[in-house]
Formats: structure tokens, C-alpha cells, sequence
RNA sequence: GGGCUCUUAGCUCAGUUGGUUCAGAGCACCUGCCUUACAAGCAGGGGGUCGAAGGUUCGAAUCCUUCAGGGCCCA
């Protein structure tokens, strides 16, 4: 009864002889064109469209293209209405069981045939969606969009994090379509519109009906009309119509745009949203901040990612997927939760949820307990510092800065996880694996007033960078730590400031670590226990600094560190850069494993020379390449070749 | 269908302007330790030709092209 026209494909040869024709539609005898578009599957069913512009979106396109009538056949709630000649009244889905039996007894219907196709439902209701064309109210955009295209693409007003949906976003403004902002719906803000009359322009806007009334009397022309006359458009305003003013309306800005309020605040800095309303939300808060106060909204836009389920899907309250929270938080905690979370949510990417991370969030904070433990319950008393523990401070503090320095570069990019990865990674090793290690006393034995002041101090830097991630745990050990009062809360304290490093001292304490992590393996690879105490010699080829002898010893047990001139005999060895290392063994050393050891290393160490040799020979590298990639592959050369020497020499020591 | 995006260790993922923070992290795995803060731990270790094929470059996980396979959005 909506039909319009019956569409062949015009490469359809079954059809030819149909071009041109008229068809007559059953029951209602009306006549309607044949028309030829390639838009019609001849492989499907017959081959022969037909055409209902009024309730179908693509045949909608179809009939505005081929210029078709279009004839709505519903009432608002899908019964028929006139055009739908005697069923005029009756559902549709009656009307369709009668219609099928009608045109059988008429003998219009030939065959029926089973199809799979897929029809719209409704989200909450179930129920059929009919397309059906009707009024809606539209937002001019193309002017609108251009400053807040140009806000995020040419000067960068608008920051979006990460920087890839700028590509998304230029998509959406460049192209961007009309807003339609009416909704059908009995709930939202009424759209203040009146209608006065019948026709299409019989309306007028305002923000009152008293209005209202005086506008439309002038607009009609009649002076008599009152308010029964004027009817207000029963649609609602999208709801992205209010959130759309969201930054200014917050701040009371629209109704009074200059109160104290919204001067003081807009435009804001921050705004921390999911990457799925970037059209429907941001991208219109832009536009709605430079329309109404010439003014971006917010500096930056902080995309977060989705937290997922381990299966990839949206957590969602019909799959039941989603954690529970306080269950969460009861296991982990609220920090173990959010730092795991954390961990591995970057900026902008969906996070596939694992208790496994939480896990890992309540490991971290059982580790800053435990070490906050270990230092309160250290004895404190007046003694003069030890060499290793001053040293451990110092590197310590060095490591610190130049972690800040990391830090604050992570923030300043809002990488998150990244930030809290290298304060895990600073406070898990090289707080309690290294520096606490370093300057542990021994059992039961006091530690010195200078040093405990010093790793306090520290403990409370990492505290504060560690605040941002984990409030709870740390205002807590915060506050065990001495009496503090609530202006004293670590939560308003200062954030530690960024200072130069002493980068000479981290160069220092890392050949030092290769030096007892070398010690560290061979006790493992001999099963040397750590209770026994060892001796080290070295072959001092690279000159390197006595200072950091205090604190090897203590890391590794070794007693002595002799400094020596030749190989020594019937020992372990191993080596950090061209320096060799010597642990004399009581009983048989197996020569032959310490030679092939050495031979692989030898092996490795010259493959590696070869490929740096190969890169310096090469003409076009040495004269386009920075100057500071050439010194690094210089200083590469001459530490292989000094490596190799060594190495050639302890071989040969070995016969 | 259009646009965007992703593919890196067994798993989940970082990797910023191409070059020493470049092949990484956590988990998992293997080995040894109940060492005196922490076995929810410590110390070692194995594991990836960075989806495939081309190209640009002195140099590519990174830039370009094509292909394969995922994901997101489409008012």
C-alpha cells in the first residue's frame, strides 16, 4: 500500500521487455511505475523491488533519486491509517496475516517463500522498528564546527590525548552533517516551539507562551489568537543538546555569562572522557565554548581507554561481567585495585581486566609496608656513618632526581601508566631491592642517626610520588611515621621538586651492581651460599673507582677486594666490560668449563665488533649520522676491542 | 559500505621526533634460597627474524605501499 514503484535491475534480461511499463499495485489498483536501477541483487528472490519510499531507508534514497510518491501508510503507533484502505485502523502485524490471506483468495499471491533478513528492534522494547518520515529540528553546523576544527587541528588550542584521534576528529568536523536535535520522548526539555496554525511555517520560537503569543499574532496576523490557540512541539531536546554546554553551564554561565564564577574557572584544564563520545560529547563542547564565549572550554582532552573482560567484551549489566568493586577492593584494596588498573591502562587503549593486575597493585603496597617495617624497626643511635651507607644515600638521591625528571616528562605527556611504572620500578628496585640492601645494619645492630634521617627523608619523596596512585596506603604510613598535624597530611604537601642529577655517581653505582650481580651468579651457578664469605680480585683495566668497594662487599659477602696485576690462578671468573674478576676457589676449578665460557663470550664479543667496525667503515654513516650516534658507536668500538683483549688474555692464562 | 585504529615473548601490553632509556615490563615458566622487612618474597635464567611482502634511508619495531587478520565509531 506503500509501494511506489517496482525497481529492475537494467542489466536483468529476464526483464526487459518490462521497461517502460506501469505495474498496478494489488487491491488498492493503483498505478505505479517500472523503473531501472542497479541498485537492485537479481539473484535475489525475483528480481523485482518494489519500492516503499516512506518506510524503508534505502528505498527512501531510491525514490528521491527516481523522483517516486511517497506514501505513509501508519499512524504514530503502527496501525494503518487511511491509506491503508479497510485495514485503516488495525495493527500491522493483523494487517499482514489478512493481507497474505486476501490476496491469496483473490488469486494475486503465487509462492511464498522463507527469508532471512534482519529487522530492527528496539533496545529496551523489543519491538519492530517501522522506519517512518516525520519532522525533526535540525542545528545548522558547518559554521559552527570551523573554530573548533581549527581549535584541535591548526592551533592546538584544544589538546587530545592521545594525539591519534585527532585523526577521528578531523573526520567527523570535516564532514560534518546537520544536528538533529529533536527526540521523540516524554521526558527532557520541551522544544520551544509553537505552532499556531496547520502549516509547515505556522510556528515561532520563544522562550515563553507569553511570548510566544505576541510573536505569533504578528506572524499570523490574526491579533485575536490567545494561548489555547498555540500548541508547543511535544519533542524534547536531544540530551547531548544540555551536556553540549556542560563547561559552561556548570559554572552558571549561560544565564548570567559574566558572573564570578564562571570568569574565575572557564576555561577549565582537564577533561577526562572515553574516546566513544568524542563526537557526541567533546567535539560539541568545543564548538559550544567558542559559540557562546569565544573561548575553548578546556585545555587538554585525556582519553581513557575501556575496561573490557578477558574475553574482549564491553563490560555490560546484561553479560553480568563487570567485577564487583568492593569485592575488589576487599581482596586487593583500593589502592592495589587502582595501581593495577593503572598499570597497564594507557592513555586511549581498552584495558582487558585481569584480577591478576590487582594482584600485582596488592603485592606493590604489601612491599612499601613491609619496607616502611623494616626502617621503623631499625634502633637508632650515634654512630658515625658507615662509607657504603653515605654512598647508597647519594646514589639513592641521584636515582631519585633523575626518576622525577622521568616522571614529570610523563605526566607533562599524560602517559599515566608509564609515570606509575617508573615509581614502581624506582621504589620496588632501586628503593627496597638496592638502597634499603645497601644500608641495612646487621642483625639486631643499631643504624647510625645520619644515615636513618637520610632513608626517612627518602622514604617520605617516594611517599609523595607515590600519593597521586596509592592515597590511602600512603597517607597512612605517612602518618606512622611521626606525629603530623592535618596541615602536615601528605595529601597537601609539597610535590618533590626536579633538580639536577649527578649523573657521574649513576654511572658509578651501575658498573658496581654488574659487579655483584656477577658475584651474585656465580654463587648461584656453584651453589656458593651466601652465609659463606668470599674473596675477590681484581684486574683493574678500566680504572674503575675503589669507592664503590664498601658497598660491593656488603651486597655480595666478600671479604676482600685485592686489586692485581696478573690473572689469577685456580678461580672463577667473570667480567664487567674489560675489567676481570677473580674468586679464588678452595679445590678443582673445571678449566675447561671457565674456557668455554670465556670462548662463548669471546665469540659474542667479537661478532659484536665486527657489526660496530662494519657501521664506522661505512662512508655514508660517518658522514650523515649525528655527531653523538658516531661517539657512541666510537666508544662501542674501543670498549669491544678492550673487552676482547681481555678476554684473549684470560684464555691464554688458562692454557 | 565509510573513517579511524591495532598486530611486538606463552598471556596482557609499553615502546615519545627513525640512531644506548631499544628490542622492554608485568604475569606465567625454569633453577636455587623459609637469609634476620617482605615466600604476596629474594637471587639467577630461558623465551621475540616486532603480522607478511616490498620500498625509502648510512640506519626501520618506528616512515611509505600492498596484503592478511582483529577492534572501534558511523550523529
Amino acid at each position: 500500500m506503500g509501494d511506489s514503484a517496482i525497481c529492475i535491475n537494467p542489466k536483468d534480461e529476464r526483464f526487459t521487455h518490462l521497461k517502460g511499463k506501469k505495474a498496478i499495485v494489488p487491491l488498492c489498483d493503483r498505478v505505479i511505475p517500472i523503473i531501472e536501477d542497479t541498485y537492485v541483487d537479481m539473484e535475489f528472490g525475483t528480481g523485482c523491488l518494489k519500492v516503499t519510499p516512506a518506510h524503508d531507508i534505502n528505498d527512501k534514497a531510491l525514490g528521491e533519486k527516481h523522483n517516486l510518491e511517497i506514501i505513509d501508510i501508519f499512524n504514530e503507533d503502527a496501525s494503518l491509517n487511511s491509506f491503508g484502505l479497510h485495514y485503516q485502523g488495525k495493527d500491522r502485524f493483523v494487517v499482514r496475516k489478512e493481507i497474505s490471506k486476501e490476496l491469496e483468495e483473490k488469486g494475486f499471491l503465487i509462492k511464498t517463500e522463507q527469508h532471512i533478513n534482519k529487522v530492527g528492534t528496539s533496545e529496551r522494547t523489543k519491538a519492530v522498528i517501522e522506519p517512518r518520515l516525520s519532522d525533526q529540528w535540525f542545528l545548522k553546523m558547518e559554521d559552527l564546527a570551523k573554530p573548533a576544527l581549527d581549535a584541535v587541528l591548526k592551533t592546538n588550542e584544544v589538546k587530545l590525548f592521545p594525539k591519534k584521534f585527532e585523526n577521528t576528529y578531523r573526520h567527523w568536523m570535516e564532514n560534518i552533517r546537520d544536528w538533529n536535535i529533536s527526540r521523540q520522548l516524554w521526558w527532557g526539555q520541551q522544544i520551544p516551539a509553537f505552532y499556531f496554525g496547520d502549516g509547515h511555517e505556522d510556528f515561532v520560537v520563544a522562550e515563553t507562551m507569553e511570548e510566544a503569543l505576541e510573536l505569533a499574532k504578528f506572524k499570523s496576523g490574526k491579533a485575536d489568537l490567545t494561548s489555547a490557540d498555540l500548541r508547543q512541539d511535544a519533542d524534547v531536546l536531544d540530551t547531548w543538546f544540555s551536556s553540549w554546554l556542560w563547561p559552561i553551564s556548570v559554572f552558571g554561565g549561560i544565564l548570567e555569562p559574566e558572573n564570578e564564577e564562571i570568569q574565575y574557572y572557564y576555561p577549565t584544564n582537564d577533561l577526562v572522557t572515553g574516546p566513544d563520545i568524542l563526537f557526541f560529547w567533546v567535539a560539541r563542547m568545543i564548538v559550544s565554548g567558542y559559540e557562546y564565549r569565544d573561548e575553548r572550554p578546556f585545555e587538554n582532552v585525556y582519553f581513557t581507554g575501556l575496561v573490557r573482560d578477558k574475553q574482549r567484551r564491553k563490560m555490560s549489566k546484561s553479560l553480568g561481567n563487570s567485577p564487583d568493586a568492593l569485592k575488589l577492593i576487599e581482596d586487593y584494596g583500593a589502592d592495589g585495585v587502582r595501581v593495577g588498573l593503572l598499570l597497564s591502562a594507557a592513555a586511549g587503549n581498552d584495558l582487558m581486566f585481569d584480577e591478576s593486575l590487582c594482584q600485582q597493585g596488592k603485592n606493590f603496597a604489601n612491599k612499601i609496608w613491609n619496607g616502611f617495617r623494616l626502617v621503623k624497626g631499625w634502633e637508632i643511635e650515634d654512630l658515625p656513618q658507615p662509607e657504603a651507607s653515605k654512598l647508597g644515600i647519594e646514589w639513592y638521591t641521584a636515582k631519585f632526581n633523575a626518576t622525577l625528571l622521568e616522571i614529570e616528562d610523563h605526566f607533562s605527556k599524560y602517559r599515566i601508566s608509564d609515570a606509575l611504572m617508573s615509581i614502581y620500578k624506582l621504589v620496588w628496585d632501586d628503593y627496597s631491592s638496592w638502597l634499603l640492601e645497601i644500608i641495612k645494619p646487621a642483625y639486631q645492630k643499631p643504624i647510625d642517626k645520619t644515615t636513618f634521617n637520610a632513608v626517612i627523608n627518602l622514604f617520605e619523596q617516594n611517599l609523595k610520588l607515590l600519593h597521586p596512585f596509592m592515597p590511602f596506603l600512603t597517607e597512612e604510613v605517612w602518618q606512622h611515621i611521626t606525629e603530623r598535624t592535618p596541615e602536615e597530611a601528605l595529601m597537601v604537601s609539597q610535590w618533590p621538586k626536579t633538580v639536577t642529577v649527578n649523573e657521574d655517581i649513576l654511572t658509578g653505582f651501575n658498573f658496581a651492581a654488574d659487579i655483584v650481580a656477577g658475584v651474585r651468579t656465580i654463587r648461584k651457578e656453584k651453589n656458593i651460599p651466601m652465609k659463606e664469605a668470599l674473596s675477590l680480585s681484581v684486574l683493574n683495566t678500566e680504572k674503575a673507582s675503589k669507592e664503590w668497594d664498601t658497598v660491593i662487599r656488603k651486597l655480595t659477602n666478600v671479604d676482600t677486594i685485592d686489586y692485581v696485576d696478573v690473572a689469577v690462578d685456580g678461580a672463577l671468573t667473570f667480567r664487567v666490560k674489560s675489567n676481570e674478576y677473580f674468586i679464588p676457589m678452595e679445590g678443582a676449578i673445571d678449566i675447561e668449563a671457565e674456557k668455554i665460557k670465556i670462548a662463548e663470550e669471546l665469540k659474542y664479543t667479537k661478532g659484536f665488533l665486527m657489526s660496530v667496525q662494519k657501521k664506522l667503515s661505512n662512508e655514508r654513516f660517518v658522514n650523515n649520522a649525528p655527531e653523538q650516534v658516531i661517539a657512541i658507536e666510537r666508544k662501542k668500538l674501543a670498549d669491544a676491542e678492550a673487552k676482547i683483549e681481555t678476554l684473549e688474555k684470560s684464555l691464554a692464562s688458562l692454557g
